[in-house]
DNA sequence: AAATATTATTTCTTATTATGAAACAATCTT
DNA sequence: AAGATTGTTTCATAATAAGAAATAATATTT
């Protein structure tokens, strides 16, 4: 029998100095309120109402219980009301974390944005190269660009990126501008390497998907550092347009081999269960989704 | 599902920050542990632990809900114990009702005991004739002497008291000294009536009960009054022991017909229920009980 | 790399319990 | 005396609490 049920019965038959009254303001039967009282005097081995089928009074001890009860059921309405509200309105700290150099760059700005519609949440942005365990570092939420292999995480697709082959005007004007995917084998390639993988460049050809394995004698897992790189005229590299949008628009890179781009990739928000999402993680997500709607801007520098 | 178990099984796992280790504290199955902690995330609409089968963290919002939960739980137990002291000690207010005579003359003494045995207990003492509604008046305990017409009230036989004849010596000497109980039909007789009974006196002769039918020009629903009357030489009457013992000691009054000295009336305890009497009340029983063992002193003032 | 261990959840069956209608008992009112 | 009202008990039934075992996910050990 639920305690809590039977406080807040006994509660009501002692405000209402009547088992029948509370049995209609509950309704719930006469019986029941009869035996939730019963079932509180059992557990606590105390009698709290001296009663008769016509009067009722509270005993000393049932007097002193009925204080205590209802601080209790205030403090329980007043916690579960409380918890409701936090997941109802955002509020509290969103802990986020992100790929480098696409929090710098992006998840910054939409972050200062979000957080002046919702005032009552502040942020914690960390960047990492890796995939966060959410529970294990307590993280609320993750982006991620790229596909995922499975996680036992949710998953929401929030944006794209496009990836474009670029290098400096210095370069180029050593080296030559490539004209075709596989002039690449003849160049430098900067080489974007987070895991072992053996490096392959996606190019679409006649709407198909063709990987030239290329190669270059700087390796690194760092996008950023790939992005300097090749600004100093190191090489060529594959990178995200959210990277080098700018760089690009102010003459330091050139895109390359554009008629080639590849599939889109795509832009993760993970987060850690569909049920019960707490507020603040909810509508960051909903507001960045809708930020980089119809087409994120820096898939459109030109 | 009781909210106050899923409660403490939710604190329990945050504290252990295992399901298996609160589950074994418990001694409960991990099904069970895992469905209370389900319980309350679905009563609240909020996710209270971010998890995976290794892994446990409070969410933002279940590290709010736990700390409310503590002081909750604190809060339920201090109730409870506070409770189960307060009847295992004898403790508060102890209201007591009894017949003005029997009241006063020995109710206060024993109370007075009593009291300096359990500092923890006050006392209210209300004499009236009536039988007291025990849960009208609020009364925790009434003593009434004389056999009781059914009650729906508990009673206890506490004690006993005894009736004599008694007459002043002034009257004796004026309308003689009557010898056995039929001499009494030639005398005034003060006449107890506290209801509209007709007055009729019981004598034991050879062992046997025997109504005489007596007459007079006072009836009095006070034995108070009746003993003073008779102190006064007004007539005789049937008073108990606890009354005039004094007053035979002294030479007032003196006692007539011994011989044929009625069965002693009981005198009980009156109290509300069984079961759960608190223990003010319980105590109280005892001790006035023991208090006038093996024979009340007011039964034997020779 | 595979086997083992540990953890949380789900499923399934069983035993328990909550529930209210109706009968009951005890007053009070008419 | 009859009827109304109140708290309790009884009873049949529907709900659910409980845990064992299967399952799923992930560490740890071999």
């Amino acid at each position: 029998m639920d305690k809590v049920v039977s406080m807040r019965v006994f509660s009501a038959v002692a405000k209402n100095r009547s088992f029948s009254g509370a049995a209609k303001k509950l309704s719930l039967s006469k019986a029941m309120v009869s035996k939730h009282v019963q079932n509180l005097e059992n557990s606590l081995g105390v009698r709290l109402f001296n009663r008769t089928t016509r009067k009722l009074n509270l005993t000393e001890v049932g007097s002193a219980y009925y204080d205590k009860v209802n601080a209790i059921l205030t403090d329980i309405d007043e916690a579960e009301s409380s918890i409701s509200q936090l997941n109802s309105e955002p509020k509290g700290k969103l802990k986020i974390m992100a790929q480098p150099s696409f929090g710098a760059f992006h998840l910054s700005r939409a972050l200062s944005l979000y957080l002046k519609k919702y005032p009552g949440v502040t942020a914690n942005l960390e960047l990492s190269q890796r995939i966060p365990d959410l529970v294990e570092d307590n993280v609320d939420l993750a982006f991620h660009v790229g596909e995922l292999n499975d996680s036992m995480y949710v998953s929401r697709r929030i944006a794209s990126a496009r990836r474009v082959i670029c290098a400096s005007p210095e370069y180029l004007h050593e080296n030559g501008t490539p004209k075709k995917p596989e002039d690449l084998l003849n160049h430098n390639c900067l080489i974007y390497m987070p895991r072992n993988d053996i490096s392959k460049w996606e190019f679409a050809e006649k709407g198909r998907t063709k990987k030239i394995k290329i190669s270059g004698d700087i390796q690194c897992n760092s996008g950023d550092a790939l992005r300097i790189a090749s600004i100093q005229g190191c090489g060529v590299a594959q990178l995200p347009t959210y990277m080098i949008g700018l760089d690009i628009q102010a003459g330091r890179l050139e895109a390359l081999l554009e008629d080639y781009e590849p599939e889109k990739q795509p832009i993760y928000a993970i987060y850690n269960d569909r049920k019960y999402l707490s507020a603040k993680i909810r509508t960051f997500i909903d507001f960045i989704y809708e930020l980089y709607l119809p087409e994120p801007y820096w898939n459109e520098w030109t």
